[in-house]
DNA sequence: GAGTGGTCTAGACCACAGG
DNA sequence: CTGTGGTCTAGACCACTCT
């Protein structure tokens, strides 16, 4: 056995720290597109893990697009193309990251609100519950891009005020940190649709204009539904997501 | 050792295997949505493999949106809401399978063409050098709902008719079959946008009305660019995805 | 404390790619 | 033929959840 590692004193797992350590010489630009890293069995002795341990830090990083493997030939830095395309589940703010951008969001509206039967049905809950309503336009550079319609089922008692989403960086991490909620998984529904009066109105556009509209399901570790998001953006906005091999394996 | 098993006498992994027995008993509708798998240890007992092969097995399903895990509480079935949302690439018919719809297509066009310099950058070719075009009309329960204009980097002297495409039931699988065509993994762009005179005249709708935007590159398993194609989608046309978890893991 | 999933090991053999 | 990734095993221990 080894001495865990040098510097990342933390209990993380061996192939999330391998996995870091070659994601990170990957993404400094330290080695090319489709350019081959050293065979499983060199980087486990070069680390001193087992061979299966290297084999999960390549299937997680495959997972998120950074690497590729093709059986008999070896193992490939992803090109940049691909890479950072995987989305997760506040990926506003990890677009904008990507792109160089600051997001930003101006928060119209945080409100308690009784359920619809249309929003009941979709999170699982009777019409009329409790739901904390936050309508708010999303930034890119300041400029607004997009805006958010969000109903959360929270615990009874959960106060969110205007000021703290404001302050927030993120509106999930507020919600993770104090009130328990714990996304896991999202189910996304994407079409095309014209801008209403009001939505024309707030985002400095014309009725009728083209936009991108994302209905988004949010799951929590339990795959309660626990968000509803209605999403509308520019026709200027980009939506980026990767697609892993065919059905047929 | 056990016989391999019982009628899928193919050479299938074993985990592959274990998967599409536990897959099937869920997609029959036999257990219901959160419902918990048997633990991983009993698994392996009553399957008689060994509990490593069982995890294989519960992440291949993780990652497919079957199943989900959580330490220390057990493995669940995922509900129907996120089941069938993992896009593929040849995702047109595999939607129109999960809606119960037949997907179509009424092929406008395939003929060589010489690559422009916008297309000939995405594709890693020479501006000028020999693509397959190939347009068409993308019909849903013999309805158009969508364009598809695709560019494709064969190898010299592939020869495709219309007759040939209108035969096959899809057009990758031919291209696969024929031409060496080996798509692993493909990045997409959408965006909403507005129906040019042309568009308009195909989709049978207004000009200026909404659509929804889908760029697409598709990569070989070398991870070379094989295709490009841009996609435009009616308003009613839905594009359903899943997200995983957090970026913090 | 009992039961679950999560990590890890040290071997083994198979299947594929390339000279 | 050699080297690579892909599969599989039989253990072991850790971390978490629930009662």
């Amino acid at each position: 056995m080894m001495k865990i590692d040098d510097t990342t004193a933390l209990t993380l797992p061996r192939y999330k720290w391998l996995a870091n350590i070659i994601g990170t010489t990957i993404s400094q630009g330290l080695l090319a597109d489709n350019q081959a890293l050293p065979s499983e069995r060199e980087l486990a002795e070069r680390y001193e893990v087992s061979r299966d341990t290297v084999r999960k830090a390549v299937r997680y990083m495959e997972e998120r697009g950074i690497i590729y493997s093709g059986h008999g030939r070896g193992t490939f830095v992803a090109p940049a193309i691909v890479r950072g395309t995987t989305r997760f589940i506040d990926s506003f703010s990890q677009d904008a990251n990507n792109r160089g951008s600051v997001a930003g969001q101006r928060v119209l509206n945080v409100e308690p609100v009784a359920a619809s039967m249309a929003i009941a049905g979709l999170l699982n809950v009777r019409p009329g519950d409790p739901l904390l309503r936050i309508h708010r336009i999303r930034l890119m550079d300041n400029a607004a891009v997009g805006l958010h319609d969000a109903y959360f089922v929270l615990p009874p008692g959960a106060k969110v005020t205007l000021s703290q989403i404001e302050r927030a960086g993120s509106l999930y991490k507020l919600l993770t940190e104090k009130f328990g909620f714990a996304p896991a998984e999202a189910v996304e529904n994407l079409s095309a649709g014209a801008a209403e009066q009001e939505d024309a109105r707030l985002l400095n556009i014309q009725k009728g204009d083209p936009l991108l509209i994302c209905e988004r399901i949010t799951l929590s570790d339990r795959r309660e539904p626990i968000e509803y998001c209605l999403m509308k953006y520019l026709s200027s906005y980009r939506y980026k997501t990767r697609i892993a091999k065919r059905s047929g394996d």
